[in-house]
DNA sequence: TATTGTTATACTCTATAACTATA
DNA sequence: TATAGTTATAGAGTATAACAATA
């Protein structure tokens, strides 16, 4: 069966995401960030969302970013923009002292994943973006 | 540089890990259970640990583990046994229903993830594989 | 009426520090 | 003294349900 044969990339996979969450908490807590803490930041860096958009974008709930971006307010590392369009919404910005952690987070950790795959071949590297690009687009 | 050249290969492995993490939670919650229950259950499903070893295994804090074993042992999924060689420790295994609860959380994860790798050819899946473990085993 | 975002509430996850019991 | 595990505490993440303001 498919599944059966499946095992061991599953396994692989498996054991890949747990290293690259370990990863990813190891790089934040130095900044002072928790990994969701770090994750919002960066995907501030591709510019201001609205809540709904943003609960949309991390898979959780509106009102759980609500005391996220609260406790990152009150640490100025965001803003709440009004939206022009839209009295009802607002749009969370990156302040300065923000984008510049966020920075800092992406390389931290980007550097670690580089280090780790730095080994691999170039054609290696090829093929494993392109599966993985066929497993993240479906 | 090398991290210029690993851009396109850490991009992807950042989408991956989060997908599958979504993958996961999706696939506990209708379990009723957390992520890191459905983890925990997992692990256990090689054979009773200690604390100690299973903060390890984990990577969380032995005191963060207490408060996860009390819970799960609340709803009988788990057990706290003596360790027989010595005094202070205890093992923790699973009870049945933990023991079939932790098989269907691997089953409904592993079916997930194995529905989106079934368009990858046995080549590729091969390469993967191997990528992968240059990655977890450093 | 539908949507945007918040508030109130309850649980879970996690770490740090201090502790008990045993090795 | 060192190790195994727990307790106490605090803060963060998350969901559900109910709500206010605007579209």
């Amino acid at each position: 069966m498919a599944v059966a044969q499946d095992t061991e990339l599953v396994g692989s996979l498996v054991q890949l995401m747990h290293k690259l969450q370990d990863l990813y908490a190891e790089s934040s807590r130095p900044l002072g960030l928790t990994p969701q803490q770090a994750h919002l930041l960066c995907v501030l860096l591709a510019g201001p969302f609205g809540m709904t958009e943003l609960s949309r974008i991390m898979s959780i709930e509106r009102s759980s970013l609500t005391s996220m971006v609260d406790r990152l307010e009150r640490r100025e590392l965001v803003e709440r923009q009004p939206d022009p369009a839209d009295r009802r919404a607002c749009r969370i910005a990156l302040s300065a002292p923000g984008t510049e952690l966020a920075h800092q987070a992406h390389t931290a950790y980007t550097d670690r994943i580089a280090e780790l795959t730095a080994g691999l071949p170039a054609t290696q590297r090829k093929a494993v973006v392109a599966a993985i690009g066929v497993i993240t687009e479906s």
